[in-house]
DNA sequence: TTATATTGCATAATAAAATAGGCAAAAATG
DNA sequence: CATTTTTGCCTATTTTATTATGCAATATAA
């Protein structure tokens, strides 16, 4: 079985690198972002190392970074499914 | 302009909705997820109802209901468009 | 190089997320 | 219908995410 277990620690720390890219993308320091979304600039460390943090934290910046709407979608689809599975039975 | 801004809270409500659904169709009741996932059932209600809470407790929810693989596919997906936008300076 | 800006990490205080327990209302089951 | 389960919400407590501040190490710019 091919069936490697994805590792929370990992997705964190995924996401933490993605958030730093798109932030040097937008020539912006740690400071200025969590300026920008009324966060200490800690909070914005922890995201981007891998350290565990709040939703509100994660949905501030991917609001920022125009993909908030992205993940409303993702969202609608893994919702859309579930009702569809329910209506199976 | 048609740029409706997607509102955090509406994500969250979303997201709440979802992992409803996900647990239904699994036949749990909120005290059984959270049982599985060493969790209170007070967490799970919370993140159902649209509240706070922790990326650590949205994960543990993605992976069972095995979904972590298609995040980490889809930060991967952003990460790799980030690093295409900084290569084009 | 030298100066400046940024980052990582420490401390301490506050805010809030998570916990345990209980209870009434609502929903599901027999 | 009655019974059982599930849910929503409350209180109180513990844990931890967030905050503010400072400082040394690193990176960036002049």
């Amino acid at each position: 079985m091919i069936f490697d277990t994805v590792k929370i620690k990992d997705v964190k720390s995924d996401m933490g690198e993605t958030v730093r890219l798109l932030r040097k993308n937008s020539k912006l320091s740690q400071q200025d972002l969590a300026d920008l979304l009324n966060l200490s600039r800690l909070t914005i460390q922890n995201l981007e190392s891998g350290k565990n943090f709040t939703i509100d934290t994660l949905l501030k910046v991917l609001q920022h970074f125009d993909l908030l709407r992205n993940l409303k979608t993702e969202i609608a689809r893994v919702k859309q499914d579930a009702e569809d599975t329910k209506s199976l039975y």
